[in-house]
DNA sequence: ACACCGATATACT
DNA sequence: GTATATCGGTGTG
């Protein structure tokens, strides 16, 4: 099935998202990347563990300086400065220091809001470093960066260029379930976790809240 | 199964 | 000084 997908992604069916795509309503933006593809082409030091391409089934969104969880919540800073800018760039920044997530800023330039990618699921086997398989996992937004190699040097990454993009390869979910978002404390009451309740690759809700 | 805890850096009060 | 859009490990039932 692995081989199936690839094949279908090497067709020219992929089609790459332009920024028109990321400058809409976030929650739309949230809701329709699910089941696209995130395609990863760097190569040397910043290569992937997992192969080039990921199915996204999971994603969570912050939108505006009113949404409590949102990095933005209190303003313009130094750290959440990509989000302010125009739609389609990475935003990617370190939390409880050891772990990145990875974002992909929306909305019109001045407007702060961003999709949080969580999980992906894999289609093509990358190349496993040793004591690969933990280090392979993408089933959570910091597993997911550590396993593609993205960091803090990711940041202001424009996703319509030729690195690190977005495909749709007509990888359509069958169904796409919402829910609360997770590991947050404030803005709890907002769905705004949108996912493919098919997927084995989800993240694990823990604890949470 | 669930509960808790430490790691480790940065941003912000 | 405190909180954090996380994760891996350990302890208990």
């Amino acid at each position: 099935m692995g081989q199936h997908i690839a094949k279908k992604i090497s067709k020219r069916k992929a089609k790459k998202l332009t920024r028109a795509f990321f400058g809409r309503p976030t929650l739309k933006v949230a809701r329709d990347l699910i089941g696209k593809v995130l395609a990863d082409t760097r190569t040397g030091e910043k290569k992937s563990a997992v192969g080039r391409f990921l199915r996204i089934v999971e994603v969570e969104a912050y939108i505006g300086e009113d949404d409590p969880a949102c990095h933005a919540s209190v303003g313009p800073t130094e750290r959440n400065r990509v989000m302010y800018g125009s739609a389609g760039f990475a935003y990617v920044y370190l939390i409880y220091g050891m772990y990145h997530c990875l974002n992909f800023v929306t909305e019109r330039k001045g407007y702060p809001a961003a999709v949080l990618i969580r999980a992906g699921e894999p289609l093509e086997r990358g190349i496993q470093e040793s004591g690969g398989a933990l280090l392979s996992r993408t089933d959570g937004p910091g597993r997911l960066c550590r396993a593609l190699g993205i960091t803090r040097s990711e940041n202001g990454l424009d996703l319509t260029g030729d690195s690190i993009y977005v495909q749709d390869c007509g990888l359509e979910p069958r169904k796409i379930a919402t829910g609360p978002r997770i590991g947050i404390r404030v803005g709890k009451e907002k769905n705004w976790r949108f996912f493919d309740p098919d997927s084995k690759f989800l993240s694990k809700a823990r604890d949470s809240n």
